[in-house]
DNA sequence: TTGCTTGCCGAAACCGGTTTCGGAAACTAT
DNA sequence: ATAGTTTCCGAAACCGGTTTCGGCAAGCAA
């Protein structure tokens, strides 16, 4: 059945990879007709198609996606742009993320290209040079902010790319983001069915379009309680744990302190911690605390920390799916997904047993104590 | 200056990337030319090649890598694969080792493609998809076993790579490693200079190549302090929280139980934590514990955890510049860097106050205790 | 001058694919 | 039987580079 001629192929010199050149041989046609065959093009015949098909699996045939792409201008690859600037609060998660980004691209033949930047500029360098090389075809843009300038950017320029989150302007956006708000509003439902009635909210980065999301949840919790918004009870641009214990202090040195806490983020929740231990107070029993991301500090601090936690793993594979379909010409209003944070009920909120007037007289106490404490050491 | 004939160039269109035949054009040369001298090829006179690059510079023109790699054979990428299955415990610094890779790579001007498998076997068949489809150059073997069937395979394909970390069959091998021998001996010193005379070494997974090179330190360690090794205070296998806690409680159950531990691993060493924790231990006060990574959360630990640090970011740096070095043609055996982990002095490790038999009797006391508090909850 | 090198560069082939174009063969419709 | 369509595929151009090959001109020795 072998085609004309030999094949005289030298097995040395580290097996030269089958090109379609030698499918076109090995099926007796031409280049041209291997590929329309492969890419799919109407103008093949049905058994010549099959016997195309055959034949490349046979020879083990997989185009090289440079090849393809110095005509297409597709090379099947994901870019991600690391911004080393963020904070490390948000890094724990990366690693399952990215793995199911590059698992969910691995399925479907495509790459993940990794880039990073330590600045807001050299983040849009990045993207254009990424773009420029055509080292990828499409980006996945997580933490978006109100107004993100790498969505501008692609947009001017016409590259595909997909929201982790949401952003004001959501015009040719595509994303798949998890409903932070209802989170939000959850923690102020619980708190408050434990029996509190004074309930702060520690907001995440103000530039993050997620902190709008997470406060309107918040205040949606508290309309939905029957309790008045306290503008004195909200902080914000807390990302790390020391924001979080500024905030916490800030907040528990009020005549009409809170006895629960809700924050957007645990990282920043760990700072809660700190302060109660300088302070003496206890978490649960004396305040009460519900966050927002799952990490897993969270597990190991005492009491472990009752958050509504995200699933990384499955954001990653979706948001993947999400730009190969992108780039694949579908309309980005069509993809765009949204999930739930799940609750993983641990041991920092409990049954208010003080109400912010006996946590005001406690919290003086404490810090009567801890001065007569810090008297003795000096 | 103009060339020869009408520009004619459309801007609309996207504005089409400055290609070499542009720049030909631009300089009146043909396409080898340019290509010649920007390549560096010795057969450009010095002016011509100054012109070529100056019209280059002037043009924004950078070549396509898939071009240039249809012929040459390389596409400057990193391949790095994530292996998914190895345990969470080593996920969280690959963010800051990523973005080093990832940061060296684009200095160069190169890029990093990641891929990820869930078995030993996808690892072997994910590098060797790359390789085929040409989307990685050479890849980064993070945690080398000591006979690494992905060293086996590279070797076979004549693919470059370095390792992060040694193995047993160095020959033809380039890498970057810590000397973690050095550290696990320094603890031991460290330890025996603190008093403590029975000194237990709680081993990380055996098939990786840097527990043997840390058991041998540990050895060396004892040596130096003049104690007799005692295989009785050897565990290994121990890489998360609940296999340190096993190990630990083999170990404090022995009629002479260590008084110190070293542990190869923090995320093992947290496992002490839980077991000195259920027997009332007080850690640095009864059992000392030093161990090694440097993970966050031994910051967070009560007692923070003292503990030789790895410095992911450099390495990840470090990593990238060899393998390129490599990929262009540089000699293995030139390429081998060894780094120190450093000691972070924290409060786990503390003066020696009791001794063995001292401890025995404390623990079999916490152990009654603790069969009392038992039957009071029953 | 002549003959040989050497330096420098253009032409063209090539890498591994995709896509346009046009034509032969087979099918229809008259 | 002839003309007009379709169907299917080959030839060739093309994408953006690299590399081989060979030739012209200048330089040098005889």
């Amino acid at each position: 059945m072998g085609a004309s001629g030999r094949q005289g192929k030298a097995i040395e010199k580290g097996s030269r990879r089958t090109t379609i050149a030698d499918v076109a041989a090995h099926v007796g046609h031409s280049k041209g007709t291997v590929s329309r065959a492969l890419n799919g093009y109407p103008d093949i015949s049905a058994p010549t198609r099959a016997r195309v098909e055959r034949a490349a699996r046979f020879l083990d045939y997989s185009p090289l996606s440079q090849a393809q792409a110095i005509k297409t201008g597709i090379v099947r690859s994901i870019g991600f742009i690391l911004q080393t600037y963020e904070h490390d609060a948000h890094r724990p998660f990366l690693a399952s993320f990215l793995s199911a980004v590059s698992q969910a691209a691995t399925d479907e033949g495509w790459t993940l290209t990794l880039a990073t930047s330590d600045s807001d500029d050299g983040t849009i360098q990045t993207l254009a040079r990424l773009v420029k090389e055509r080292k990828a075809d499409g980006f996945i843009l997580p933490r978006t902010l109100t107004k993100d300038p790498r969505i501008e950017f692609l947009k001017a320029e016409g590259v595909p790319y997909v929201l982790y989150g949401r952003t004001a302007d959501s015009s040719g956006c595509a994303w798949y983001d998890i409903l932070g708000e209802l989170a939000m509003e959850g923690a102020v439902l619980r708190l408050n069915r434990l029996g509190h009635r004074r309930i702060a909210f520690v907001n995440g980065g103000s530039e993050f379009y997620y902190s709008i999301l997470r406060l309107s949840g918040y205040r949606e919790g508290l309309r939905k309680c029957g309790l008045r918004y306290d503008e004195d009870l909200v902080k914000s641009d807390a990302l790390v744990s020391a924001d979080g214990a500024k905030a916490a202090e800030a907040l528990l040195v009020l005549r009409n302190p809170p006895t629960a806490f809700v924050y957007a983020l645990d990282s920043a929740a760990l700072g809660l911690y700190q302060v109660a231990d300088r302070l003496g107070l206890s978490i649960a029993e004396d305040v009460s605390v519900i966050a927002y991301d799952g990490i897993p500090e969270g597990k190991l601090v005492k009491p472990p920390l009752t958050t509504y936690s995200v699933d990384r793993q499955k954001a990653g594979g979706r948001l993947a799916k999400l730009l190969i379909e992108r780039i694949r010409g579908a309309a980005p209003e069509s993809l765009r997904e949204f999930e739930t944070a799940t609750l993983v009920e641990r041991e920092s909120d409990g049954i208010a047993k003080l109400d912010s007037e006996q946590l005001a007289a406690r919290f003086r106490e404490a810090a009567y104590l801890q001065s007569l404490q810090k008297e003795k050491i000096l």
